[in-house]
DNA sequence: TGTTTGACCACGG
DNA sequence: GCCGTGGCCAAAC
């Protein structure tokens, strides 16, 4: 049954479920350190992103560190009220010190990391 | 089976 | 410093 293999898709949500709480990463970050080799499919993962997986995909923003996904989101607030709810301010539909928060996971987990914890 | 789109990024003008 | 184009891989139509 589930015996298929991770998806390319199943790394991303492993990877945005590490982004520590406060914290945000972009779609490029995530691409490279899964070796995706382009960045659209982080985004593309996210879009198939559903509440039940647990992904806090309010966390990924695009490298100019706009919520490009709050308009995916069930209201395009709910990004933004999320990040301020973990401290993360944010104006102008963009992160506030986004270079200071952001979250580079090849750099904290390493290359080693594996998506099964 | 081929074409189009997609929550992007890097580079060039 | 801002705008436009190309490139990347994968899934949906």
């Amino acid at each position: 049954m589930n015996k298929e293999i991770p998806s390319y898709f199943d790394l991303v949500y492993a990877v945005v479920r590490q982004v520590p709480r406060g914290r945000v990463t972009n779609y490029g970050a995530i691409a490279d350190f899964l070796a995706l080799g382009a960045s659209r499919m982080a985004g593309w993962a996210l879009n198939n992103c559903k509440p039940g997986d647990g992904v806090p995909a309010h966390r990924v923003v695009n490298r100019k560190g706009e919520l490009s996904g709050r308009h995916h989101f069930p209201t395009p607030t709910m990004m933004q009220e999320l990040l301020e709810n973990e401290g993360v301010k944010v104006e102008n539909d963009r992160v506030v010190e986004y270079e200071k928060l952001f979250w580079s996971p090849a750099k904290e987990l390493g290359e080693g990391w594996e998506a099964f914890d």
